[in-house]
DNA sequence: TCCTATGATAGCGATACGAAACTATATTGA
DNA sequence: TCAATATAGTTTCGTATCGCTATCATAGGA
């Protein structure tokens, strides 16, 4: 009967639950609370297309209204800046300002990051690969919107042979540059198993 | 610049982070909070010397007072019940009630341990250890107590030759049963290195 | 022109947390 | 035996955070 309590993978789970917990950061001399470190960690890996309180919204599982609300706090302690968008007058573009990035240097979740840092490489390659499996499942259960990097993405078309090295969304018809391939998107999609062009 | 910001390790601490916010069942129906689940699991999960309000504050990192309501709560709901230690008036001995294992059915960390059962064996394996590894070390870290079962503890003396497969943990100086050999221990205090199996 | 989407704001309630005061029991020492 | 101290636990009170539900203003699309 408790067997399925103490199985494996509930152990784990209640191991993840339990690092999450002592990386919140509003224990200590706390800069940021736990909502204000996740919105500016999102704001610094997040591409052009979701650097908005929108998607932040929905990254975190919450209101517009409640994120509004989280980078208005963060705006005013000068870690985050709000532009115009020029393409559409109701957006708010955010960035993370120098002071956000300077603040990232003291995230709580550095320590984790350490521990995780001092595995063997092949656990850690092993257990990155994993996490990626479980929040790609998870986000699939919930059928929230599911994030993750352009490079990983089905809408992206790779033009090398045209512009040498150069990266497209077919979803958003934009440019990407190398670097923001590697950036959080709020459009992505998961390839379909098998790789390369789409069934 | 933001290679730090980005690196393997720091992504795998943000998923982790992530995937603990999606399991905090606060959002949903909630028969509990996520407070109140952490406490059911761990007396659900913690042995003898552990299942007291104070064993559960170190745990989940807070103030005695903090787990003397968060108790209080899951008692007045039917879920724990409170008895007194014969051995230490000032004691109190938390179990679970019946109604709090049937509610433990409804945990929403099973999602995620779903989502982990589904991993290839090899995976959720090398995902186990890793965290237990990372678990370890940041309670190191953070100087926190370390918990963990008593079949990995230090104070465990196996005295299978007397009692025919009989268990003692020499810290506290009580007999252990099998089952309990797999319960958290506020007491665990991990093996030397090359006692036991290593890494 | 309707309808939708983004975003900001105010108000409300729930929760969690910590500090401090308090009771009761154990332990220690004289 | 009695006093002093330490420990386990509870309770009260104040505070901060968080998140939701409106409601509103503006901008885009049909």
């Amino acid at each position: 009967m408790s067997d399925a309590l103490l199985s494996d993978p509930h152990l784990a789970a209640e191991m993840l639950v339990h690092l999450g917990r002592a990386a919140r950061g509003d224990g200590a001399e706390a800069g940021l609370t736990a909502a204000q470190w996740t919105a500016l960690r999102f704001f610094a890996r997040a591409n052009r297309l979701s650097r908005t309180p929108s998607a932040f919204a929905a990254f975190h599982a919450t209101t517009r209204g409640t994120a509004s609300q989280t980078v208005k706090a963060l705006v005013a302690a000068g870690y985050l800046e709000r532009l115009r968008d020029e393409r559409d007058g109701r957006a708010a573009r955010i960035e993370v300002t120098a002071a956000g990035r300077a603040l990232l240097a003291a995230d709580p979740l550095h320590v984790i990051a350490a521990a995780i840092g001092r595995l063997p490489p092949a656990q850690q390659r092993a257990l990155i690969s994993a996490l990626q499996n479980v929040v790609g499942e998870t986000a699939r259960l919930r059928e929230g919107p599911c994030f993750g990097v352009c490079a990983e993405c089905r809408h992206l078309a790779a033009l090398k042979a045209v512009s040498a090295g150069g990266y497209h969304c077919e979803e958003a018809d934009i440019a990407l540059s190398a670097e923001e391939l590697e950036q959080l998107c709020v459009a992505f999609a998961p390839k379909p198993p098998g790789g390369g062009s789409p069934a």
